[in-house]
DNA sequence: CCTCTCATGTAAGACGTTACATGATTCA
DNA sequence: TGAATCATGTAACGTCTTACATGAGAGG
């Protein structure tokens, strides 16, 4: 349900296909949002059938590249695009985290590999911290929906990173001073 | 593919059925996932055929209430699950919101609007905020994970709100100070 | 000519949601 | 008896992912 007006979305800005669709969804909310072209074409054609936008085919002579396929936003499309866009959100977000999911049930397994998970999962939204920051300079020029939300990612990353350590200090330091003192084994290696 | 390792999970701490699985999932995890008998009665019967849980029937001389079908998960689903529990998991997290998807797109609508729905997620997030406040003081007595997690949901909670307040003044401010001086409709009524 | 990138597409399957059907028990 | 709750299930639908098939153009 959200792909398509996404679609409808970026056409708002300049008339792309399918391939750019994905190329600029990708470089743009990558960290975020990932997408295939097994969601595109279908809704690209869909969109069409419905009339919300007109489709051009490109052959060789007109430019440089392989054929491709032109679409445009219609005035129908920008209308349902805006009544969408100004409608109360009916779901909630959702966040799923494979980590996460494993992280509730931790006490079930080894607690030096759970801190190498921990610390596996630190250097990812590390390496993404800086990525997201990169960005959020690229984008300084842009408008200031997308800027906040490109502010949004920092942000939540940097509270994740923080989380991390704060649970990982909390678990060496639970596992070295447990009084049933079986669990003595645990890695000291703090930074 | 996650479902089926959070019920091996659960029955680790004690036998359950589909009904009583569903509850607990909501009423602990309810504002972070959600869950239906769709996605529950199909698991548990895949489950049992892998000979990771087995199932034993309830009828009413047993136990009141009526009957149901007691699953407890098997050694084999034991080693199964510290398996799964020890790897690295393999894909990222997803983040989707039906608000942030139309945020980014805020610029093509009515500014005013924009702040409606801005505040509607502002009033969504802080009553969540006071149920998830309310579950970590529940939860203080349960395990370092289930507590850590708890925090997260809080923490994440705060960083949003934060967010949505600092997009709101900077939205505000953006509409009023527009050199163009055309958009200076947006309603002035700050908190 | 060969390989890489650009470009469009589809089929199969995993996963998730909604809505409904069914029946037993409990309690007013 | 009738309504609410406990309990199990499934069918239809929609979304998302993976993997593959196809082909044109560009550059070495």
């Amino acid at each position: 349900m959200g792909i398509k007006y996404t679609i409808l979305g970026l056409l708002q800005y300049k008339d792309m296909h399918g391939y750019r669709i994905k190329e600029h969804i990708e470089r743009n909310f990558g960290h975020m949002w990932s997408i295939n072209y097994g969601q595109i074409y279908p809704n690209l054609k869909k969109l069409e059938e419905e009339g919300l936008i007109t489709m051009k085919e490109v052959v060789q002579n007109d430019e440089k590249g392989p054929p491709r396929k032109l679409y445009s936003i219609t005035q129908k499309g920008r209308e349902e695009f805006v009544r969408w866009l100004e409608s109360s959100p009916e779901k909630s977000m959702i966040l799923r985290d494979p980590f996460l999911m494993r992280f509730v049930f931790f006490g079930f397994g080894d607690p030096d590999r759970a801190l190498e998970l921990i610390d596996e999962q630190i250097s990812v939204y590390q390496e993404q911290l800086g990525r997201r920051q990169a960005n959020l300079q690229r984008w300084k020029h842009g408008s200031i929906f997308v800027n906040l939300i490109a502010e949004l990612g920092t942000d939540m990353n940097q509270m994740i990173l923080d989380w991390l350590e704060k649970a990982r200090k909390e678990l060496v330091h639970h596992f070295c001073t447990d009084e049933a003192g079986i669990k003595k084994t645990v890695k000291m290696n703090e930074k």
